[in-house]
DNA sequence: AAAAACCATGGAGTATAGTCAATGGTTTGA
DNA sequence: TCAAACCATTGACTATACTCCATGGTTTTT
């Protein structure tokens, strides 16, 4: 899959692809033949979702580089402990999803309060 | 309130504090005396708290002014509709929870695969 | 085979959200 | 009273995450 068609199917840039690559985020093989295109194996698309789900979540993309050498490391490596790392990011994750809660809650609020009073005198 | 105890009691620095005034999220009134120091009511505290909410859930300072605004308006003006952008950004907050939820899974997917087989063989 | 579409690299530029430093005035407490 | 602690403003600086542009090569389409 080339970089156009990556792009397009996950509603990114080439140009924030190409950025992804250099920071080692996602990595494609070079084309056969001697241009120089590169060339992105169909999973690269889950990795690219996953990359928005962790700046969803809150990850910067230093964050998320180090997550996937930990995790690639302990798959890899005996006896690495990644695990730390791990729960940390879980703990905080879990945190900006409950202040997130608690904005929508008053976001909800405010929004049945100007629905139903928006003529009050 | 001085800025001091404010800072103090948010987490946040001072220069945070001012940061935000500048960008009109919160407001000081001045100092009885011929001082320039600011003064904050004791809501300032819930302002912030409010303003952290709202960075989890992934507003930008200018989108968190703006809905400030509309929120506003919406309570003095009669027949504004600030409803559309206060949905919007409903539907968005959600979104990103939904996203990070999936993160958060995933994450702790892993962290129980690395837990279990550390040192499979 | 020529044009259109696509790809590459390198480097500059942008937006957001702070953060820091310099300089100088005000309060407070020992 | 006088040093420490606090406050103000201005402006420069930083980090993160892109985004754009120039230049030039490769593929695909017509």
């Amino acid at each position: 899959m080339r970089i156009g068609a990556l792009a397009k199917a996950s509603g990114l840039s080439r140009d924030t692809i190409r950025f992804y690559e250099r920071r080692g985020l996602i990595s494609s093989q070079a084309e056969s033949g001697q241009n120089s295109y590169r060339n992105y194996p169909e999973h690269a698309l889950d990795t690219l979702s996953w990359i928005g789900q962790a700046q969803a979540a809150g990850l910067t993309l230093e964050e998320l580089t180090n997550l996937m050498a930990d995790i690639d490391r302990a798959s890899e490596d005996e006896a690495f402990d990644g695990l730390e790392f791990l729960d940390r990011k879980i703990a905080e994750v879990e945190v900006r999803i409950k202040r997130s809660r608690l904005f929508l809650k008053t976001l909800r609020q405010t929004r049945s309060a100007l629905e139903r009073a928006p003529y009050q005198d």
